[in-house]
DNA sequence: ATCCAATTGTACACACATGTACAATTAATG
DNA sequence: CATTAATTGTACATGTGTGTACAATTGGAT
């Protein structure tokens, strides 16, 4: 019924994510990222919309590979799921060979020249992973794995605040074991 | 000897700091700021040279406030001088209405725009702040307040982590009591 | 085969920033 | 007071990116 697409949106999309994650937000910019795709400007704000509403799409799509979302897991016990998610993070934090980090974290300082809506969208993605590291610390107690007098948003950001730490690490520190252990020695210390 | 400098070098230096802390790197350009110091691009280039010349100024300056300098405090042992850096970033952030977080770890993610040089500056700033903290380790181990059995590297790693997570969620979490059962906790769970 | 509508190509009118060059200004020094 | 040299003002040539408008293309549906 018209014409169709000459190009692969998926991998275009993809090429914007590594983009937007290697480069951070304010130094992507329409046309050279276009020359990389291989298509016009004219197809890309067809397709896209605008700048935002793809780094919008990029988000959505970086969080579909979230270590965080196998804490739902519920074959395991939720300090065993916590474990587990902090370790698939290192592994994947070091595997990167371009060492780009976490691409939420890293652009959260440049919220600043977002429109307010993106900026806003970007810090309610953190706020979502407070509130799941939350929930399963909730799940925790009722499993009797830690204390119910623990205060679990206190060790949900203590949690939160791990994997910020080591997220931003893996960009100097490369080494899968360093990673852990950094996880490992901090996790235990919170009786995790 | 010769014409005099009409502008205040050292509020002109105060007030980029703000803009490369609150906006990051890359989204600081000259034309601009030279607006907000109000001087020329002229005056500019002859008192600064260059933005990265100015961008490296300015990191030293941050420096000359950083918290973790009171790790050498050689009135307090090892483990209480750590625990008292922690305690005053704490406030230091909670104090910051801007909730800016920390200017090199906010910058590290735009490394990839910057000159090679300036890049490596900033890396080395971070290598040097877990360098530190493992001289304080070892100090605490020689004070017997730590097993000499622990890898003190690994050791700092934790601490640097932690130091990031802090300075990273304080742009979300204001609140220094929070802030601070963070520290505290980790602190805590780690020996400190 | 023709029509439709999404897509693509080309061009325009701006906007904004860069770094340098050269002339004009200025204040201390001899 | 004249000299000197840092500083400042103005202008230039250039580079890069933006968003839109309109025409040309294309492939499936009627």
């Amino acid at each position: 019924m018209a014409r169709a697409r000459q190009f692969d949106r998926e991998a275009a999309l993809d090429l914007a994510m590594n983009e937007f994650w290697r480069k951070g937000y304010c130094a992507v910019s329409v046309k050279p990222l276009c020359e990389q795709m291989g298509i016009t400007r004219s197809s890309f704000y067809h397709s896209f919309g605008s700048l935002d509403a793809l780094f919008e799409e990029v988000m959505s799509l970086y969080l579909s590979y979230n270590p965080m979302l196998e804490l739902d897991d519920q074959n395991l016990t939720a300090a065993q799921a916590i474990r587990r998610c902090f370790k698939v993070l290192c592994k994947l934090r070091a595997k990167d060979k371009q060492h780009r980090g976490c691409l939420i974290i890293n652009n959260l300082n440049e919220s600043y020249a977002m429109p307010p809506k993106t900026a806003k969208s970007l810090q309610a993605k953190i706020d979502n992973s407070i509130s799941a590291l939350e929930a399963s610390v909730e799940r925790a107690k009722s499993e009797g794995l830690i204390s119910p007098t623990q205060n679990s948003r206190a060790l949900a950001l203590c949690l939160q605040s791990l994997a910020t730490g080591i997220n931003t690490l893996s960009m100097q520190v490369h080494n899968e074991k360093e990673l852990w252990e950094i996880a490992d020695t901090t996790l235990s210390g919170l009786g995790v």
